[in-house]
DNA sequence: GCTAGAGGTTGACGTAGCGTCAATGTCAAC
DNA sequence: GTTGACATTGACGCTACGTCAACCTCTAGC
């Protein structure tokens, strides 16, 4: 007693050429093949599709289907270490949503958020009370949330590109360059495609020149930049820059 | 000012293989390209790069993140979309995770949980203050979750597969079919097969004969297999099948 | 016996986003 | 000149099938 293939998939909620991919992955063979090449399956047949599709809709890979079905694995041990997976993907999926949400306020927000911005890139957790105390606690949570979000190995990206830059312009300053000259101002470019690639920071150039004068009047920054020396080089590099 | 693939892919945190793969798809094409072949980049093509990584990481796909950024699509509303698809993605995984634990619970009660999967089958909301009754609510709930969990196509083909057998039966009653022919026999495979079909349902005979008394004293069931006579009809097949 | 229509078969391509060879050219350094 | 690092362009691989395409097969009606 067998039923053609498209009886078997309609019994079951599926098609045939699902039924075919299986019998092709070695996962679900026909119990009888006609001489015309036609497939058949029965009861038997039927049941092990019904627990293929039972596992599938927990969301389990074919391997991993075969693996329990044919060697006998255990349910149970599979089923947990699937839902350990299935935990994963959801707080990979908890703060991917944290970081959109953070992101869209960033960017209704405008402006808001620059400063706080400046501290992301650097060492972020250094100023943590400072952050709480200018823009509150709710602003560094965000700030937090943003960072936090990204991978290790984005994070490293992220600090490498920095201080590269900075890096750069402390060397620059260093080997006494003219500061509005062209290495000077394709630093400067450097430096504004780094503020730019954060959204929400603004474009103008009197936000980069006043950026400039921050860098020499806050001690924090002109340490990333090669001490005051440094600062002061940038800061002039930007003027010459927008003048 | 420019850089060659490897030192972008540094600074960016990513690899060329990507950069050459933005390259075809169209989204970063390099500044300049050399006699030789060689891409390089300069410093607007790195923030655009760094756009292109930052909206990749929030989830978006090429496609998405090509149009927010050629199109100059709005960010927040694509991001707030994108948002809505990701709390879908969020509810599938919860329920999925629902699902996957009941299931456990399950094959680790073992028979407890046979009679509630009768009912699963069926309307199943119809019997909710039953099961509760004789379950508990707990019961009831895991039930439902189980059941939930299932796409409206995959409820609609349960429920298919039960009514066409439910049918059949019917049919074979009234036709007045021997209950230990062959005919009946196949009925019975095919009963067994759904039963089967179902995670701790038991696999002894004696479990499949008290299935058909059951049929038979309690009205509801027999409503199913075309009234009592279908329902007395199902019983002596499967006596008869294991007898 | 013929024909239409429903349903079966075996390829083979497409999907998302690159990883990973493979075969080969280029460039800087020793 | 050679070596080693890095570049290029194909092209396959991965998940689980959907979707043609080209070509049989079976059933039912005339």
């Amino acid at each position: 007693m067998d039923w053609p293939i498209t009886d078997i998939a309609r019994l079951a909620g599926t098609t045939s050429r699902t039924l075919r991919h299986y019998g092709d992955r070695g996962l679900l063979e026909p119990s009888r093949v006609g001489a015309n090449g036609y497939r058949y399956y029965d009861e038997r047949a039927l049941t092990r599709l019904q627990r293929i599709l039972l596992l599938r809709d927990l969301g389990l890979g074919l391997p991993a289907i075969a693996e329990i079905i044919d060697r006998q694995a255990d349910d149970a041990v599979a089923l947990r270490d699937h839902l350990t997976r299935l935990h994963q993907e959801k707080q990979r999926l908890d703060r991917q949503i944290a970081s959109v949400e953070a992101t869209i306020e960033k960017l209704e927000g405008g402006e808001q958020l620059m400063a706080e911005d400046m501290f992301s890139g650097f060492d972020h957790t250094e100023y943590k009370e400072e952050v709480e105390e200018r823009w509150g606690a709710d602003a560094y949570a965000k700030s937090d949330a943003w960072w936090t979000s990204m991978s290790a190995d984005e994070q490293k990206a992220w600090k490498a590109r920095v201080s590269q830059l900075a890096a750069d312009w402390s060397d620059a300053a260093k080997r006494g360059i003219d500061p509005s000259g062209d290495e000077a101002r394709a630093l400067v470019e450097r430096q504004v495609a780094w503020l730019g690639s954060i959204p929400g920071t603004p474009r103008s150039s009197d936000y980069y020149v006043g950026l400039g004068e921050m860098y020499v009047a806050d001690g924090r920054f002109a340490k990333n930049y090669g001490g005051l020396a440094g600062a002061t080089f940038v800061r002039d590099a930007l003027a010459a820059y927008y003048r």
